[in-house]
DNA sequence: CGCGTACATTGCCAACTGGTTATAGAACTG
DNA sequence: CAGTTCTATAACCAGTTGGCAATGTACGCG
């Protein structure tokens, strides 16, 4: 079993692939319904080309899918790579909370010492 | 005022950041509390120079701050930006919310079309 | 001061990225 | 079939990335 190398793999690719912001513009126009590649073009303000290679990064990291109809193919989003990212940021929750009691007891202890 | 644009500089430089296994890996040895490089080194078997680089980019992406002691520099975790990327992916909520409602509606109505 | 330790910086390299234009292919339309 | 539309692919280019070895710098200690 090749252990956590998969697991690596795809969130270099899902990570990368949100790093840019065309992507994340294209993902967040994909929330609201399946988009072609010349609607997205019009949305990016790039040649289409520049968005075909877009898409084919965000397939790489499962982040979307195409479906043919017709001339069409349509991009439509895909949830599963969003949520492993959400995963592994929610690993550092522990810390946010730690903050928050941190945050909490300052104030309740009437002491106003802010962090510095 | 220039809107939206530093958000999505430093949405950039988040998820560019987490999208070496490497600083992963060094972000989740942090979250233990703060670490050296010469540490960080050891953990992620590669030269010297490598890691302060990634500590580099991570402190560049404002995950990771840099703290003085004598001869040594510690690392430490910072978590607003990894607060920042969870507020994004958590834009993508709805959708994960909607299909769990869909699924629930499938299963209350008794018939058990699963999505084909 | 001189030495060792901890870290950053530099220079170099191959590989990857993000953009372009030009071209090719697939599917409807007349 | 010829033309149009939608999309992918190819070829190319500049800039970035991630690794290394070598060198430089800052600090503590004897």
């Amino acid at each position: 079993m090749p252990e956590g190398r998969l697991d690596d793999e795809q969130l270099d690719r899902i990570f990368a692939a949100l790093s840019d912001r065309t992507r994340r513009r294209i993902l967040l126009r994909l929330r609201s319904g399946p988009a072609t590649v010349t609607e997205l073009t019009a949305l990016a303000g790039l040649s289409q080309p520049a968005v075909s290679k877009h898409c084919k990064v965000l397939e790489d990291a499962g982040l979307v899918r195409a479906e043919r109809d017709a001339q069409r193919i349509h991009r439509i989003i895909e949830l599963a790579p969003l949520i492993r990212a959400a995963v592994f940021v929610s690993q550092f929750e522990v810390q946010v909370d730690a903050r928050l009691d941190r945050l909490e007891a300052h104030l309740q202890s009437g002491t106003d010492e802010e962090t510095p």
